[in-house]
DNA sequence: TACTTATTAGTAATTAATACTATTAAGGAT
DNA sequence: ATCCTTAATAGTATTAATTACTAATAAGTA
């Protein structure tokens, strides 16, 4: 008996599915307590992350920001706008293998990479009228 | 009158330099506060900041973790350990112009990337004795 | 139906970093 | 050399994201 199915689990995978890409814990707990009231915001964490272990949604760590998860469509990288903090999709071929172009691992047993983009969103690099 | 040399300053850019590479902001309080006892943790982030933002060091923010400052040798790409946490260098060439690669922007301007491997280090997948 | 224990709700604690405020001092101007 | 503007500082409070903790609950096997 490793894993039992939680109504809060199956929330949580749900609501990751449902919601638009890359969504944050706290986008998913708003969600969510419309729905079930009593939901406990560690728990959102934890389904996430056991979610995100076993595979079945994806965890992006953002640096300096908070970590996001999406559902298991198709490998794409992320870029970060430098100005407002948001996250975009990159429209590019998924780089996949990068760690065989590593010389000498030194003992390290690499299992993946993650790459962020960074620059500035069209919102931000525009002049805004207001 | 835009930027000022003061102690604080120059010691966390030489303390930077001096410590081992990608080193915390906590490393560099710790090891200056010996010298300079008075120091203020937040004078230590906002030179750190300040430092990498004008050039003369470099940021590396750290998914999950707090973020990492080296002095300016040769760029490299990082690996993160998934067990310990610990930071360590990784011996490829370094990957320029990633974003070149992009099909299409959308209005984004890229500016840059960070790679982030990811696995297991020596240490923490050979069974140790105890 | 009973029993084991994974999971939960609710809260406290932790970590990394920034915000805030009165004070200090860099460095150009007089 | 002294004045003056304001960048920078020390010290503390606050924020944000996440995890730790604990008693209570409920999966799912026996």
């Amino acid at each position: 008996m490793n894993s039992r199915n939680t109504i809060q689990r199956s929330l949580v995978f749900d609501m990751v599915c449902q919601l638009k890409c890359h969504v944050i814990a706290d986008e998913v707990y708003d969600a969510i307590v419309k729905l079930h009231p009593n939901i406990s915001k560690a728990t959102v964490y934890r389904n996430l992350n056991q979610l995100a272990e076993s595979g079945k949604i994806l965890k992006i760590e953002v640096p300096n920001g908070a970590d996001r998860f999406e559902c298991m469509h198709h490998n794409h990288h992320h870029a970060k706008c430098l100005k407002c903090g948001q996250i975009f999709d990159v429209d590019m071929e998924y780089i996949t293998d990068l760690e065989k172009s590593i010389k000498d691992t030194h003992g390290f047993e690499f299992s993946g990479y993650d790459i962020m983009f960074k620059g500035t969103c069209p919102k931000c690099h525009t002049p805004q009228e207001c």
